[in-house]
DNA sequence: AGAATTGGACAACCAAGTTGACGATAACCG
DNA sequence: CGGTTATCGTCAACTTGGTTGTCCAATTCT
């Protein structure tokens, strides 16, 4: 991968090995993850993994079933099943009878579920600000639509679980 | 986590949910694997996962022993030792004896581990050169150089198999 | 020489996925 | 209306890549 491949004491401005590019992406993406999740567990909310935002996100403030929620993360839905029922167990969701449809059962998030999902925003958003003050505001905006041309695709694509695989 | 959880029409410029920083950091990284591994795959290299290339990274020109792999990798020996005989079962790696140290087994990347692993290098190379041609070289200069500055950290950290836990 | 450390291997377990099967319910359609 | 088809949830068995604990052989330390 690297023409100098195990020297830790590179010049950070000469030739970088390729896979700089996409470790630092991972470095990044990572940090903010782990401060995020240190954050959360000092507020109240040890148990939450990293995963569970994307779960969260895709269940949505109005509820899925376990099928859809399986669809949206772009796993099976016994996958699905069976993190709810963690999540169900930690408190994060609970589990309802749809009266129009015998078969679907309706997850949805608790009041602790909902008080996750506000803190995790508003601690993803001081983050973000922490980068603004370090970078500045021009450069973080230039950082960011950079990204958003490399991944012109939809934000929404929530199929994180289960890569890495 | 959003103001707007689950409308995918957004307009990109517009406020952005705190999350679409890290998602967007991870949906790089997720571009440039898949491709790379896309790549590999149409090379003679379809076994060659994700993680491998952490591994190989870690096992370096000159060979280690798994517990030492295990240190590297932020893992324990036995989850080292059991991906040495994945990758040894591949053919990516060999395992010999140490006639220093009869306790120590070294280690070493097969002539087709290091084909793999000179595709991979030469695979990150043409994607950089990609995203140079789309964002423009001074733009991806400036990129990367925030990345380094909001990444300090020393680049050969290769503890990242286990993470997502 | 004797004690402490290290390397490798084995077993049991866990977490988060997978596929396949199955019963109950709902939707489609001739 | 009724039969076929599709969907939802669940169970079971398996896979992958980790974990801890235990153990022995080999090396190193004092």
């Amino acid at each position: 991968m690297s023409r100098r491949p195990a020297s830790p004491d590179r010049d950070a401005d000469a030739d970088a090995p390729g896979f700089e590019l996409p470790l630092r992406l991972f470095m990044a993406f990572r940090a903010i993850i782990d401060e995020t999740h240190a954050r959360l567990a000092a507020e109240g909310h040890p148990d939450f993994r990293p995963m569970h935002g994307f779960v969260f996100q895709a269940i949505g403030p109005h509820g899925t079933t376990a099928a859809d929620l399986g669809r949206r993360l772009g796993v099976s839905k016994q996958a699905a099943g069976k993190t709810v029922g963690v999540l169900e167990r930690l408190g994060y969701v609970e589990v309802g009878a749809d009266p129009a449809d015998a078969r679907r059962k309706v997850v949805r998030l608790t009041s602790r579920g909902i008080d996750a999902l506000a803190r995790s925003a508003r601690i993803f958003e001081e983050i973000r600000t922490e980068w603004a003050d370090t970078l500045g505001t021009d450069r973080l905006r230039a950082f960011e639509a950079d990204l958003r041309t490399m991944t012109p695709g939809e934000l929404w694509r929530l199929d994180v679980p289960g890569w890495f695989a």
